[in-house]
DNA sequence: GTAGGGTTAG
C-alpha cells in the first residue's frame, strides 16, 4: 500500500481516536500528572467510551496505585469489555489486593462477561493467595465450559492454585492434562507430595522426570530430601543428601534446612557439625531457617552447649530461631532456662506465634511444670494467639498429669468448637486426659465419637482401661482392634500385659506374651518383660519370674528388677529380694525406694538387724525419701500440696477438719493409735507419716470444698503407705464418699471404705 | 498474562 492510498483512510479515522493518538504518548509516560492530563484530554475529545483507550487509562492509573481513579474510569464506561476489567484485575492482583481483585471479577461476571485466557491466570492466582478453593473451583468450571482450560497459562496457574490450597488430587488431574510440563511444574508437584508425606509419589515423579528427559535441578532434589524427612526416613534423607552432593549439586540454604531435621533425628551429631562448617563457609548462617534447623539439630542430638553457643553467636532475634531455642532447651531438661528465655522474648515484645506458645507449653508439660503449662495456655489466649491442632494435644497431658479435670474438660469444649475434636492427636490426648482424671467413661465416649481412629487412639483407650484395672475391657477392646485393618503394636501389648498383671490373669498374660511375637512378629521389649515379671510375681510365681529375667535376650533394666523386688515384698521373699535389690543398687544407687522396699521386707520377717543396716546404709549415702506431693483441683484452680507445707490459705480449716475426723475415728473405734494431726506429723518426723501427709491434706481439702460431695476428687501421685490408705478408707466410709486415688498410673476406687481393685490396699 | 523448595510446636 502506498502513502497515497493510505492518506484517505487516515482521513476517515474518527475524531475520538485522533484524540487518543494525541494523548497516547502521555499515557505511557512516567508520571501520574501526565496520566491525569491525558485523562482530561481523553474526556475532552470524547474518547472515554472507547474500550481500548479506557483500558489503557485504567492500566495507567493502576500503575501509580490509583485504584480508585482506575475504578472510576471503569465504572464510567457504558459498555465495558473483558479487557477493561482485566486491566484493573491485573493491577490489583499485582498489588496483592486480592479481595478487591475478586470483587472486580464478580462485577465483570455480573456484566455477563466471560473471563478470557488473560484474566483467568490472575484469578487463579488470587484464589491461590486467599486459599479460596471453592471460588477457584467455580472459576475452573467457567474455564472448562468456555474451553479455555487447555491454555498453557490457564493450566499453569490452575495447577498452582490447587497446590496452594493443598488439593493434591485436583492438582494432579490438572497436571496430567497439561500440555507442557517443565522442571518447574514437576518440582512443584513433587514438593506438594513431599509436604503431604506421600513419599512413594515423590520418588515416582523424580524418577519419571529423569526418564522423560526433564533434568532435575536443586529444587527437585530439595523436594525429595524434604519428602524423606517428612515421612520419617531420616537416614535415607541423609543418604540422598550425600548422593546429591556427589552429583555436583552444591547444597543451598534450603537443602541444609531440609536435611538438618533428619540429621538431628538420627542423632548424627558429627555429621551435623560437618554441615555447620559448610554453612559457615558458604555464608549461609544469615538465613533464619538454617539457624533454626541448626539449633534444632543440636537440641535433638543432646548437645546443649551447641544450642546455647549458636544462639548467642548469631544474635538473631527471629521468631523461628527463638522457637527452636525454646524447644532445644526444654528437650534437654532445661525447662527453667526455657521459661526464662520465653519471659525475655515477651519483654522484648517479640512477635510470638502459635508455635512459640505451643513450644513452651509442651516443654512445661513434658518436664513436670504442669501448672505452668496450664497458666501459659490461658496467657496465650489472652495474648490473642489461637491454639491449634498441635497446641491442644501439647497441653492436655498437663491436665492429665495433675488430674485437672476442669481444665481438661474446657479444653475439650474448645476443641469441639474449633472443629479439632476429630483430629487423631487431639482425640488420643483427650482419651488419655479423661482416663488420667478418673473419667474412663468419657474416654470411651470421646473414642466412640471419633469418625476414624488410628492405632494411637486405640492404644490410648487400651491404656486408659488398663490404668483403671479393667482387664476384661482391655481384652475386649483388643479383640475389636484385631478385627479392624489396624495391627496392634508393642504399646497395645504393654496395656494388655499390664492389665492382666493387675488382676492376676496369668494364663491370659502368657497367651498375649507369646501371641505378640508369634502372630504379630513384635519382639518383646523391656516393658513387656517387666509386666510379665509383675504378673508372675503377684501370682506368687516368683521363681518363674526370676527364670524369665534370666532368659531375657538383653540386659534387664531397673523396671524389671523393680517389678521383681515389689513382688518379693508382696510375697515376703527375702532371698530373691536381696538379688533384685543388689541389681537395683548398681543400676540406680540414688533411688531411695529400693532401700525402703528392702527394709520393709526385712521388717515383715522381723529381721531387725538387717532393717537397721539398710537404714544406716541409706543414711550414710545421704538419701532421703522425696516428700509426698499431690494436686487437687477445686473450681478450676489447681492446688499443689506438699508434705510439711503449711502455706495453704485454708490451713486452719484443714487442721480443724483433720481433728474432727480424728475424733470420729476414735469414737468409731478405727485404729485408735493412728494420729494424723498435722503438727503430730511434723513432730514425729516419721517417714511413713510424712509420706501420707500431703495426700491427707488433699483428701480433707477436697471434702472441705465440696460439701455436696458431687465431684469425685482424683488425687494424683499417691505414695503407698499404710497410714494414708487408712485415712482414705476411713473418709470414704465415714463420709460416704467415692474417692478415686491415682498412684502414678493406676487407679484405686474407694466406695464405703472398700477399694475395688488392687492388693496394695 | 501463569508457575517450584526449607526451619521451629504434638
Amino acid at each position: 500500500m502506498t502513502t497515497k492510498q493510505v492518506l484517505p483512510l487516515i482521513a476517515q479515522i474518527p475524531q475520538s481516536i485522533v484524540g487518543f493518538l494525541e494523548s497516547s504518548s502521555s499515557l505511557w509516560s512516567s508520571s501520574l500528572s501526565k496520566t491525569t492530563q491525558a485523562h482530561a484530554r481523553i474526556l475532552k475529545s470524547g474518547a472515554q467510551n472507547d474500550g481500548y483507550i479506557s483500558a489503557k487509562l485504567i492500566a495507567s492509573y493502576s500503575n501509580y496505585s490509583c485504584f480508585d481513579d482506575a475504578d472510576l474510569v471503569l465504572q464510567s464506561i457504558p459498555d465495558p469489555s473483558v479487557y477493561s476489567f482485566s486491566s484493573l484485575i491485573y493491577a490489583l492482583t499485582k498489588a496483592k489486593l486480592f479481595s478487591q481483585s475478586i470483587g472486580v471479577f464478580s462485577r465483570m461476571f455480573s456484566h455477563g462477561l466471560i473471563p478470557d485466557t488473560h484474566v483467568l491466570p490472575n484469578l487463579f492466582k488470587v484464589c491461590a493467595e486467599l486459599s479460596a478453593f471453592n471460588v477457584g473451583k467455580q472459576i475452573h468450571c467457567v474455564s472448562c465450559v468456555s474451553g479455555l482450560d487447555m491454555d498453557a497459562f490457564v493450566q499453569g496457574s490452575l495447577f498452582h492454585m490447587y497446590m496452594r490450597c493443598g488439593r493434591m488430587g485436583d492438582a494432579r488431574k490438572v497436571f496430567d492434562r497439561m500440555s507442557e510440563k517443565g522442571v518447574v511444574t514437576c518440582s512443584a508437584l513433587l514438593c506438594g507430595y513431599a509436604r503431604k508425606g506421600c513419599l512413594e509419589e515423590v520418588v515416582r515423579i523424580f524418577s519419571e522426570m529423569e526418564k522423560s528427559g526433564i533434568e532435575p535441578n536443586i529444587v527437585s532434589w530439595n523436594g525429595v530430601l524434604s519428602g524423606f524427612n517428612r515421612s520419617g526416613f531420616h537416614r535415607e534423607a541423609v543418604i540422598m543428601f550425600q548422593k546429591m552432593h556427589r552429583m555436583g549439586f552444591g547444597p543451598d540454604q534450603v537443602t541444609v534446612s531440609s536435611v538438618l531435621p533428619s540429621v538431628g533425628d538420627s542423632e548424627m551429631l558429627n555429621f551435623g557439625k560437618l554441615i555447620h562448617g559448610y554453612v559457615i563457609k558458604q555464608g549461609l548462617l544469615k538465613d533464619k531457617c538454617v539457624i533454626s534447623a541448626m539449633i534444632d539439630m543440636y537440641g535433638k542430638s543432646g548437645n546443649v552447649y551447641g544450642i546455647i553457643k549458636l544462639f548467642d553467636e548469631v544474635e538473631m532475634m527471629e521468631t523461628g530461631v527463638c522457637n527452636a531455642y525454646i524447644t532445644g532447651l526444654s528437650r534437654n531438661g532445661l525447662v527453667d532456662k526455657a521459661l526464662e528465655m520465653f519471659e525475655l522474648f515477651k519483654e522484648q515484645k517479640m512477635d510470638l506465634n502459635v508455635v512459640s506458645w505451643t513450644s513452651i507449653i509442651a516443654g512445661c508439660a513434658q518436664n513436670g511444670k504442669d501448672i505452668e503449662a496450664l497458666e501459659l495456655f490461658r496467657e496465650m489466649q489472652v495474648a490473642g494467639v489461637k491454639p491449634n491442632r498441635v497446641t491442644i494435644p501439647s497441653m492436655l497431658p498437663a491436665c492429665g498429669n495433675i488430674a485437672a479435670l476442669g481444665h481438661g474438660r474446657s479444653t475439650h469444649g474448645f476443641a469441639v468448637r474449633v472443629h479439632l475434636s476429630d483430629d487423631f492427636h487431639v482425640g488420643s490426648a483427650l482419651i488419655d486426659m479423661y482416663a488420667k482424671c478418673g473419667r474412663i467413661n468419657m474416654s470411651q465416649i470421646v473414642f466412640s465419637m471419633m469418625p476414624t481412629k488410628n492405632l494411637v487412639c486405640w492404644n490410648s483407650l487400651l491404656n486408659g482401661y488398663s490404668m483403671h484395672g479393667k482387664a476384661k475391657e482391655v481384652m475386649s477392646i483388643f479383640e475389636s482392634l484385631v478385627r479392624t485393618r489396624l495391627k496392634p503394636d508393642f504399646i497395645s501389648f504393654t496395656s494388655l500385659l499390664s492389665s492382666c498383671g493387675q488382676v492376676g490373669l496369668t494364663d491370659e498374660g502368657w497367651k498375649y506374651f507369646s501371641m505378640m511375637s508369634e502372630e504379630y512378629g513384635i519382639k518383646p521389649r523391656l516393658e513387656h518383660y517387666s509386666c510379665m515379671v509383675n504378673l508372675l510375681g503377684r501370682a506368687g510365681k516368683l521363681q518363674e519370674a526370676y527364670d524369665l529375667i534370666k532368659e531375657m535376650p538383653f540386659e534387664p533394666d531397673s523396671c524389671v528388677w523393680g517389678a521383681l523386688l515389689n513382688s518379693c515384698r508382696l510375697q515376703n521373699n527375702v532371698d530373691l529380694a536381696e538379688i533384685a535389690a543388689d541389681k537395683l543398687f548398681n543400676l540406680e544407687p540414688e533411688n531411695p525406694g529400693t532401700y525402703v522396699l528392702l527394709s520393709n521386707i526385712y521388717a515383715a520377717k522381723g529381721m531387725w538387724t538387717e532393717v537397721d543396716s539398710i537404714r544406716n546404709k541409706m543414711e550414710s549415702q545421704g538419701l532421703k525419701k522425696n516428700p509426698g506431693c499431690s494436686w487437687i483441683q477445686v473450681k478450676n484452680k489447681v492446688y499443689t500440696l506438699l508434705a510439711g507445707d503449711k502455706s495453704h490459705p485454708q490451713i486452719d480449716q484443714i487442721t480443724e477438719k483433720m481433728d474432727e475426723i480424728r475424733e470420729e475415728m476414735r469414737k468409731s473405734g478405727h485404729r485408735p493409735n493412728l494420729d494424723f494431726a498435722l503438727q503430730d506429723v511434723e513432730e514425729q518426723e516419721q517417714e511413713q507419716m510424712l509420706w501420707g501427709h500431703s495426700e491427707k491434706l488433699a483428701v480433707v481439702f477436697g471434702l472441705l470444698n465440696t460439701p455436696d460431695g458431687t465431684p469425685l476428687q482424683v488425687i494424683k501421685n499417691l505414695r503407698i503407705c499404710g497410714d494414708c490408705h487408712s485415712v482414705i478408707k476411713f473418709i470414704s466410709s465415714y463420709a460416704g464418699r467415692e474417692i478415686f486415688v491415682r498412684d502414678t498410673n493406676r487407679f484405686h476406687h474407694f466406695k464405703d471404705g472398700i477399694c475395688s481393685c488392687g492388693d496394695f490396699w
